[in-house]
DNA sequence: CCGGTTTGTGACACCGATGTCATGACACCG
DNA sequence: CGGTGTCATGACATCGGTGTCACAAACCGG
């Protein structure tokens, strides 16, 4: 690979003058230029950003650890693949600066993430993102201090800059849209007991119900995600028989995700129910390829996770030049509700006290 | 950052000797080696890649470009999402090597990748990996002679290595199978006429029902992705009612990919019609998401994104280590069938003519 | 006990950019 | 016409590692 020593020779000028022609940071003569300037095109003379950096010591990189592009851990489960919008976010964000983005991949195994950690130390990044696969909380290997750290879709119990999804809001703003429309009797079938929405998202429901006077029946809370990937079918199978069967059934079925949503309209026609004129089914992810291919489409709420992952990267710039602190904790970030036709609409409802509400 | 200069005089040693303990190439005190290390945790060190790859002249990085993370081509078509294996076999190959994968994504923009090939030269790429969202021919900038280039979904007309799907063995192998079940009348809603994959696995289906003595009925045949993502359901509701009022109505319809075959669901049911005991239904790409969850599950066929991931990483090693050529065209990768319960068996298979099948 | 090999260590140059400083050629000003 | 400032350019040092070479000490077989 040619360098500045062999563009300077053959354009006979200093390779000085052939830097100050690349960076524009002092006048040169038209013609040195012109000759500079042939010299790079003939040669297909590409600076090398490792002695630049040396010089320098900026990298004008930004790191990346995700688990989205290789999840070993649930192979069974590919639904983490949307947490890719996040990453989309951020890349749109650096994008603008100019910044490169490094992104590796610790293939959702927490014990790769330190080597990650160094190669872009060694790299000499000006800051880290870290991307979990759903909103948890984590522990983050130590990172030297004058490296700002990001985390995004969870959070930590040091205060570490982070960006998390507003679950409470979100499943609130979606049961409050229910009511409005006129349902009363709200199923909910929520994912695993153990991850942090689930129990920030049942308080959104249960919020929601007492908002409106409509008192909590724990028969119609259940978990979806009980056992192995095997049994959900059986699981929500049973859950939805039992639910139907009971003296005032529910008119609606809240689901833990858009996928789970896929599986209940598949239950809810084996047993002969038209999705929505028989039963209403509501989402939560506005997991596009399920949601809007879905017949009918499916009323969910967005998992705002390409919001998220903007404010990610704007939180990270901001920290890289300094204009924030790095001990302020977590953003919570809402989406709206994706209205459309898999619930009834049984009574018009009053839009106007429902900003966050969507008709697609 | 702390120095290699900082370490040594930490430890009261050479510069040289503490590159000797980081690197191992040359004998080493115990005692020294000891002082060395203890400073280099005292100091928190971590050597500058920038430094180590100007003298080596070795980056240790690859690139890849991808559309797959910010596609803004289609925002109503997220499923470019399942590409994202394709970078999950990159990934999982190059990080065997101890090499460090760069990814850039150019939106799916394709005025933006000469600038990412820059970026990616300036970084000393030891080699350069393209990704399409979906099989296609390209044409790729120019790159220096001495940068290795590997298409992946995608090849050109001048003989770049590329790794492809093999798109017509695939829709031959599922019509075999299905054929082998007991259906005769196979309906095949294709995708949008303008993409490869559409005429190829037209090949594919046309050899399979030659193979078997079914004559070829172009009434059993229709584009699904006519006009607009909008008017996509009205498009395969017609389709489908024109079919299925035909004399010889066809026992299975074969779908474009598992998506349209999820919209084909909802159809069949809203008319009343069982999956599969009044009608089956296959899909392509075996993407997971929805055949798994889909109610019933979804015969389909994989596209084999990770391992053409993994082909595609290996043929670039090889170009990089001198092992092979540049310009021996496109590999051509082919998926198994999976079978599901998305479609009756008529009659029982010969499995044994029929590797490629996986039954779950 | 001596020549030869191995072990352990340091001095120094070099990779390819760029910041600093110096220098020569003009132009402009009073 | 001498002094001052701007323009245009080059010499040289420097960033942080590593390859080369030199050299002293330890070891080893005969």
């Amino acid at each position: 690979m040619a360098t500045i020593y062999d563009v300077a020779k053959a354009a006979k000028v200093s390779p000085k003058t052939v830097s100050r022609v690349l960076n524009g940071d002092a006048p040169v003569g038209k013609k040195t230029r012109a000759a500079v300037t042939a010299a790079i095109a003939a040669l297909g003379y590409v600076p090398s950003s490792a002695a630049r950096m040396m010089r320098s010591n900026k990298s004008g990189l930004i790191g990346l650890i995700t688990g989205a592009i290789s999840d070993q851990i649930e192979p069974a489960q590919p639904a983490g693949l949307p947490e890719l919008l996040l990453v989309r976010g951020i890349q749109q964000t650096i994008g603008l600066t100019g910044k490169t983005l490094m992104i590796a991949d610790s293939g959702n195994r927490s014990e790769r993430v330190p080597e990650l950690i160094k190669t872009f130390l060694e790299h000499r990044v000006e800051g880290l993102i870290y991307v979990a696969p759903y909103h948890q909380n984590v522990r983050l290997p130590p990172v030297p201090d004058d490296t700002p750290v990001v985390l995004t879709n969870c959070y930590d119990d040091a205060g570490t800059p982070a960006v998390i999804p507003d679950d409470r809001r979100g499943q609130h703003d979606l049961v409050s849209r229910l009511i409005a429309a006129g349902h009363q009797r709200i199923a909910y079938l929520t994912l695993r007991e153990d991850i942090v929405a689930t129990g920030l998202r049942r308080g959104g429901y249960r919020d929601a119900l007492g908002e409106a006077g409509i008192a909590y029946d724990p028969a119609l809370l259940q978990c979806g995600e009980i056992g192995s990937p095997e049994t959900e079918t059986q699981v929500l199978w049973t859950a939805i028989d039992r639910m139907l069967n009971l003296d005032q059934p529910p008119t609606v079925f809240c689901c833990g995700n858009d996928r789970q949503a896929l599986k209940v309209y598949g239950i809810l026609r084996s047993r002969g129910l038209a999705v929505p004129d028989d039963i209403s089914v509501a989402g939560y992810d506005n997991y596009r390829v399920i949601a809007e291919t879905l017949y009918p489409p499916l009323t969910t709420v967005e998992l705002p996770y390409t919001a998220m992952g903007v404010r990610a990267a704007q939180r990270l710039l901001d920290l890289i030049s300094g204009e924030s602190r790095n001990d302020t904790g977590p953003d919570v970030i809402g989406g709206p509700v994706y209205w459309r036709q898999s619930v009834t609409e049984r009574r018009p409802p009053n839009v106007s006290q429902l900003k966050l509400v969507r008709e697609d």
